[in-house]
DNA sequence: CTCCCGATAT
DNA sequence: ATATCAGGAG
């Protein structure tokens, strides 16, 4: 497990590699985040970064997606995958909004989260981006991150991870080092083919320690 | 726990 | 061919 020392420079250098890492999801505003991210579930941002901008441009506001078949709707979000299961929770989504919320995000947690389709993470997304909120969503980039570095144990849960970061980072450091978290493992600790030889947390990580031993006698 | 699911990288 | 992708519902 990473000291404190280490936890330190590790925020301090994922800081200084992305700079700028924010939300890639494309969004004008809380509600189009809302969905955008419902359909992010197990597909890339690039992929839903290319359907979204027909999609909002036909589905304005929460009454649009309700004004047309189920099927419609489905054949609208095909590309980016279980598109059945997140056509239906959109629709669901989208009455609740109508119903419960006067047509507006809500944005407090617990309400977010009994919306159809939004579990604890997509909700700490929206409270974060879009409200400003302190949070750190833990989703697969953020989860990897953290168990090869050695935030938390491997067999963690994803809210045990959540809680764990939130334990060992200041509040005031949530957004940003989920954000940049993200990027670390996206583009660099990636998942299949990660750059462990120019990485620069190398020393301190286990995890890349074990891969470069692994190729080095391969 | 399983299922949902197409697109993309490896 | 197989693994993975800003997960969530049943």
């Amino acid at each position: 497990m990473l000291k404190k020392q280490e936890i330190r420079y590790v925020l301090d250098t994922m800081a200084e590699m992305f700079p700028e890492a924010e939300c890639e999801l494309t969004h004008k505003n809380a509600f189009e985040l809302t969905i955008a991210v419902v359909l992010s579930a197990q597909a890339t941002d690039a992929l839903v970064n290319k359907v979204t901008p027909g999609l909002f441009e036909k589905y304005k506001k929460p009454e649009d997606y309700i004004n047309v078949p189920l099927e419609e709707l489905e054949q609208d979000i095909r590309r980016i995958g279980l598109f059945r299961s997140k056509a239906k929770n959109i629709q669901k989504l989208c009455r609740s909004l109508i119903d419960n919320h006067n047509g507006i995000v809500p944005q407090e947690r617990d309400e977010l989260v009994k919306l159809a389709g939004v579990g604890r993470k997509t909700a700490n997304v929206v409270t974060s981006v879009a409200f400003g909120e302190p949070a750190i969503a833990v989703d697969t980039h953020v989860e990897r991150v953290s168990k090869r570095l050695g935030f938390c144990r491997w067999k963690d849960s994803v809210l045990e991870v959540e809680k764990t970061l939130m334990k060992k980072i200041p509040e005031n450091e949530w957004s940003d080092t989920h954000h940049r978290m993200i990027f670390f493992g996206r583009y660099h600790c990636k998942s299949q083919r990660p750059n462990c030889p120019e990485c620069p947390l190398l020393e301190l990580c286990r995890e890349g320690k074990k891969r470069m031993r692994k190729t080095a006698s391969a």
